[in-house]
DNA sequence: AAATTACGTCAGCCATGTTGACATATTTAA
DNA sequence: TTAAATATGTCAACATGGCTGACGTAATTT
């Protein structure tokens, strides 16, 4: 299916009604609140098992792409060889990930999960599956708004009564302060 | 007008078609390349000021609710006091904080921007707006699809063809591993 | 008068990002 | 075929921003 973004857009978009200032505003807090718990769940699987974020991206994306490069890793994460190097030699030495030198060019040590790898990267992807699930499943609405519910929904339940009544209040303050 | 996210739900919302399990994966790959992009500019900026993410997000949440109490801040970010400490105490030497006693409660410290607080609040928002604005520019499709479109125009203009890369040929690889 | 609350601070630890320098094996180009 | 570029690894040092634990002070509540 590739079902990707859909091609023909190059940063260019138009529109007459661009959000207001507070929707936007609050668009802008929802992807921190969002972010913050979306990556709660694997944090916490991830501690039981002395890793961190890091080790997660680089389970998530060789899971992703077995017998990627290196340099394709770091191109996808953007972050140094060095920081790589630390996370990447932890996940070797437990037994995750493990190295193969390329068949067609033998300075490349191409990666690839171990059992043990594959389960926990599916193991951390299961909770953010079902956030995403879940916060997909909505009824239409505009895009912004069902953009905002999205998000909202990415928001742990337990969070969402705090986040909704922050959001509120600041709206609230930001209508008074411009003056509506 | 407080448009906030709209009331009936708890967090049990359902859906007869849930979101393919590449859809789904895309989406999370997705979320990651959006905030990294999204806090991108704002990280730029900071930087020439000698401050990091932790300043922003008190910049921009005592802007928002100005006279908050510093335990009111600590609920939203979701860190400890001590954290909080070293960055509040930075931008209040530098001027873009300043505290004043609670008039009910003379225990708390009521916490307010500077002038160059604000202008550096609005300065680091000024890209997150725009942002925001160019990604929900969109026209209507359905909820993922729509929500997919949304995070990918998150991602930086410079970063879309390799993020588009790396989604579909994930995505490839997806489909013939599980077999379709 | 005692307990609690709001806040501040000191000290140290951890995870994960950075730069810079250097080494080794392999491939590509002159 | 030698020289240059590439892919990777590693050492060392540093910064940011989380954390825990302990302790102190002023103000409020009980």
């Amino acid at each position: 299916m590739a079902d990707v973004i859909s091609a023909q857009d190059n940063g260019n978009t138009r529109s007459d009604h661009p959000l207001s200032e507070q929707e936007t505003v609050a668009l802008i807090e929802l992807m921190f609140f969002a972010y913050r718990d979306f990556v709660s769940d694997p944090d916490g699987i991830l501690g039981q098992f002395g890793f961190g974020r890091a080790h997660h991206r680089v389970l998530h994306f060789v899971g992703r792409d077995p017998g990627m490069t290196v340099q394709q890793l770091l191109d996808i994460l953007q972050i140094t060889k060095q920081s790589l190097g630390r996370v990447l030699k932890e996940l070797i030495d437990k037994g995750y990930v493990f190295q193969k030198e390329g068949e067609t060019d033998r300075r490349q040590r191409l990666l690839y999960l171990t059992e043990a790898g594959e389960e926990l990267r599916q193991r951390l992807m299961g909770p953010q599956m079902n956030r995403i699930r879940r916060a997909v499943a909505l009824p239409e609405g505009n895009a912004a708004h069902l953009y905002r519910k999205v998000l909202y929904h990415m928001v742990s339940p337990a969070n969402r009564e705090a986040v909704r009544d922050w959001i509120d209040r600041a709206s609230l303050l930001g209508e008074q302060k411009d003056g509506g």
